[in-house]
DNA sequence: GCCGTTTTCGGCCCGACTGTTTTCAGTCG
């Protein structure tokens, strides 16, 4: 298996697209083409030459016949020939250009006609000697903001992760409230959907049109602004200290609420499914609600849900507004309730100072206990093989159980329950013996070594090992630091529904582990799914929230997740593992 | 190039801001 064609190709697919925007004429709806099939290819669960294999190319969305035909030149080739032809027309060191803000296809194309000026470097150093002002519509002050688009890019290429996004978006939504013309206040965007990583935050106000322009100038002198990029009478954009977000503020009135709502929270795709199926109809929607063409006449806007239900759609949450199905599933008013916060009953793992992690095991309940309204907490520690977080053996586990038990006593309750993060060894043992498994409540065994492998068959032993309950942070991944181990999902959540083996929706930031496709793939495999935060210190509990916003990408229900039971069913759950596997 | 409970051909979301225009093109989200 290769897990990077996908990314390969997207790669090739979006500068397919930029060559084709930059053709300009007809050409540019054959660069939607290509850019949609981009998105698509990089968020596809399996590689794409298990589809070639499978035959099922062109069932994935955006793949036509044409595209279908390159995926398999280049799968059997390394290359795609309309591509290396493509790439001779065109000065395709300057199309890379188009990711910065201000350089736009026919910006460039001017440029390179006009100038002659082939590669980035020659670009510029036109912008900064002024020669290009020699062309048509390229004035001063479009100069100024191409070069500064372009210092603007090394700083915001990256995105930043869902967790930071959220912790600065509470800080200026805390600010927005404070301003008392402003009604309501939103954030919208890739954050309301609950997207792993953030690029840009939006921000939506409502408030009577005669104090936008006081809202728009608080705003872009809001302590932590540290640019304004632009302001207008109803939106306004800046780069903020943190991070280097550029944060949107867009302003619209009470009634308009409901439609700049779904029209900024997307997703872009989703937006365009159903504006074009409101088209259909005979309606129009904008961010200012949804018209009928004829009349031009005003018909919702207040509410989402107004619009969804005008067009005979049941509302839903903005985690599902992916084009994925939902608004199919809307249409038949068959939305799922979603798992949520309150549903949680329980935290499957964490680590106190027996190893990695910075509480004791009283102090570790007693703070849980008063800050969230679980019933049971599992404790599951390192074992011996990793060794940097101080991981114990058997004997070590044996004195803790009966720590726990003690703490238990105290509090007057069992709200501790005895677990374990154990290993799994290269050869697909696990690092304690069954013996001291076999008395813990919970174990949840877990990959540390051997990262870059197929650890498919590592991950099914362990699977069939009778005393572990589930897998943790199972693809291994860290969000932009270290892609995904190869393996075969589908053999692999197979076995765990056969073994009544859970898998683990790991909480933490740059975990986010599963994540929300491959916990869609486990959910529609049958799969038991437990969300836990993998705190090692008091703060990181509430990252319950980033697992529950996977649970909710995935579409999963209270019933797909293990936790939001009692314990009396985990209980019953382990027991049937044990009964089951031999 | 894709896509279709009216279509296998003819569409492909919609509007604000900016800058350079003298009424609009380019870019962005």
């Amino acid at each position: 298996m290769m897990p990077s064609t996908n990314k390969e190709l997207a790669k090739i697919f979006k500068s397919m697209s930029n060559i084709y925007q930059y053709m300009g004429g007809e050409e540019r709806f054959r660069a939607l083409a290509y850019q949609k099939v981009a998105r698509v290819l990089n968020n596809l669960p399996e590689d794409v030459s298990v589809y070639i294999q499978n035959d099922t190319v062109e069932d994935i969305p955006g793949v036509g016949e044409g595209i279908a035909d390159k995926i398999r030149e280049f799968i059997k080739s390394g290359k795609i020939k309309k591509y290396e032809e493509l790439k001779k027309t065109v000065p395709v060191d300057l199309l890379e250009m188009m990711e910065i803000t201000g350089f736009g296809p026919q910006s460039l194309k001017r440029i390179h006609e006009e100038l002659k000026i082939k590669t980035k470097e020659q670009l510029i150093d036109a912008l900064q000697k002024g020669t290009i002002s020699k062309v048509k519509g390229f004035g001063k002050k479009k100069v100024e903001n191409m070069l500064h688009g372009l210092k603007l890019h090394k700083t915001i290429e990256e995105r930043i992760l869902l967790w930071q996004a959220l912790e600065i978006g509470d800080k200026i939504l805390k600010e927005f409230k404070s301003i008392k013309e402003v009604h309501q206040t939103e954030l919208a965007g890739s954050i309301r959907r609950g997207k792993e990583t953030i690029g840009d935050i939006d921000v939506l106000v409502s408030a009577f049109e005669k104090d936008r322009k006081k809202i728009v100038s608080t705003f872009i002198s809001f302590p932590f602004v540290k640019e304004v990029l632009a302001k207008g009478d109803t939106k306004a954009s800046v780069i903020i200290k943190d991070d280097n977000r550029q944060v949107d503020l867009r302003i619209v009135e009470e009634d308009e609420w409901g439609a700049a709502m779904i029209y900024f929270t997307g997703s872009k795709e989703h937006n365009i499914r159903l504006r074009t199926i409101a088209k259909e109809r005979g309606f129009r929607i904008s961010e200012y609600g949804l018209f009928d063409v004829k009349t031009n006449k005003l018909i919702a806007g207040k509410t989402e849900k107004d619009i969804y239900e005008f067009l005979g759609f049941q509302w839903m949450p903005p985690e599902m507004r992916e084009d994925k199905g939902e608004l199919g599933l809307a249409a038949k008013r068959k939305i799922p309730e979603l798992v949520c916060l309150e549903d949680m009953k329980g935290d499957m793992q964490m680590h106190s100072t027996w190893s990695d992690g910075e509480m004791d095991i009283e102090e570790l309940a007693k703070f849980v206990l008063k800050n969230y309204p679980y019933e049971y907490i599992v404790l599951t520690d390192h074992s011996q093989a990793v060794k940097v977080a101080g991981g114990m053996n058997e004997k070590e586990f044996s004195k803790q159980i009966k720590a726990i038990r003690q703490v238990n006593k105290k509090l007057g309750k069992e709200f501790l329950k005895a677990g374990a993060e154990v290993d799994i060894k290269a050869d697909g043992t696990l690092d304690l013996k069954d013996e001291l498994l076999k008395e813990l409540d919970w174990v949840c065994a877990s990959i540390h070594y051997g990262l870059k492998n197929d650890n498919t068959e590592r991950i099914i032993a362990a699977c069939q090992n009778p005393y572990v309950n589930c897998i943790g942070h199972p693809s291994g991944r860290l969000i932009g630091k270290r892609d995904a181990y190869p393996v075969n999902w589908k053999k692999i959540f197979q076995v765990a529904k056969q073994t009544h083996t859970a898998f683990e929706i790991n909480c933490q930031p740059d975990r986010m582990d599963l994540n929300d496709e491959l916990t869609k793939q486990a959910k529609e495999s049958v799969v038991k799914l437990v969300i836990s935060t993998d705190s090692h210190q008091k703060m990181n509990f509430s990252f319950i929230r980033l697992g529950i916003t996977i649970a909710r990408r995935a579409w999963c229900q209270k019933k797909d997740i293990l936790n939001t039971y009692n314990w009396k069913n985990i209980e019953a759950f382990v027991k049937l593992k044990r009964k089951t596997v031999k």
